[in-house]
DNA sequence: ACGCAACAGAACGTTTCGTATCGTAAACAG
DNA sequence: CTGTTTACGATACGAAACGTTCTGTTGCGT
């Protein structure tokens, strides 16, 4: 099989680079169901054949959006399977966080990615590789003989992803709390969870 | 103030229950986005004016139609902390929970509530009473001195109903359970975060 | 130089929301 | 019983937005 040579005029990767920007800020501002190709276009100052030349649907801008933005990393690895798993923790909460000003009492962005349509799109390019990665860890910690293999896994790993998307999404009013204590609060969480019962 | 009395016709009550069943069960179907308002009176037999004359926009006849079947109850008093909670969480599970077959892959009646225009509406008439509910369960326990009144009260909440949250809306892939072994998992979750460190 | 595809701009068909208008039906007050 | 008020069905309507199509132009690779 050889790579098909692409002929003629390539896609701007700049351009396309501006249209995600473009497309994530009014994620941030309207939401999905508000979100028009048309201003994203205009924002951007090019067409609107030019962004429906590169994805098919609104659906599939907007995922590829959040996962231009998103960054899976590395598994953690300290040797500690609480730290590993609030490291794990925090990379997924800072892909999503916003950090601008001021801060919307919902995270839209989050929001978006609930969309019957755009849920599929970020399933396999990001929740489930998260989920092999906390299934690493907690692997790694069982044979290290640091946690007891007895426990449910899965469970383990879905309330603190849980807790991360409840925070995020509907919880209205979460204290604002600095990044030390935020941490702290996942610290407590995962020390719970993992501890051996009995 | 007087009670205004209502005058003329009045609407009718029957009528708009089957508008919120057949929003239920639209919303189950295609998801909020594609559901189609005038597919609901079709499916009802009723004209769009019937519709619009309870619910001004399409948000608030989802959220009317989601909360409608959205039961709160008492909260639960059985003297242990720990399947006091269980049981809090079981009631949020059950509200959400689709029975019927097939299993759909994401529950789309959740996801709805993700909508943004959706959300706040949900929020003040549910979302918030359910966690006044969950402090009483807590606060209960701690005058019992079976808590530790020290713990991160919020978290031990929103680590709960952050799990259902994901398991009924994200997690592609959760195991099919009956209702001893997820209520058992609950449990586990549940014992975890109210034991006392150290 | 040539071919191919991206580009901007604009028009278009379609769908759907939400509103408005009409005539009829039903509850209630006097 | 009569009049008032409001729900009801039916239908038409305007506005908005998705996604497509077309035209003419620009730019990359061979």
């Amino acid at each position: 099989m050889t790579q098909a040579t692409p002929q003629g005029r390539p896609l701007d990767d700049d351009l396309t680079g501006r249209v995600l920007a473009a497309t994530r800020e009014s994620l941030e501002d309207v939401g999905f169901v508000n979100l028009r190709i048309e201003r994203v276009a205009s924002a951007v100052g090019c067409s609107k054949t030019a962004i429906y030349r590169r994805w098919p649907t609104k659906a599939e801008l907007v995922a590829s959006a959040i996962l231009d933005r998103v960054t899976l990393g590395e598994t953690p690895d300290t040797g500690d399977v609480v730290e590993d798993l609030v490291e794990h923790a925090w990379q997924h909460l800072t892909n999503f966080k916003h950090d601008g000003e001021p801060k919307p009492k919902h995270n839209r962005t989050m929001l978006a990615m609930f969309d019957a349509e755009v849920i599929p799109l970020i399933e396999d390019r990001y929740m489930k590789k998260r989920h092999v990665m906390g299934r690493e860890i907690l692997a790694r910690a069982v044979a290290r003989g640091q946690l007891d293999s007895q426990l449910d896994q899965d469970l383990i790993i879905d309330a603190i992803a849980g807790l991360t998307l409840f925070r995020l999404s509907i919880k209205p009013d979460t204290k604002v709390r600095n990044d030390a204590e935020l941490k702290d609060s996942y610290r407590t969480l995962v020390r719970s969870l993992v501890a051996s019962p009995g």
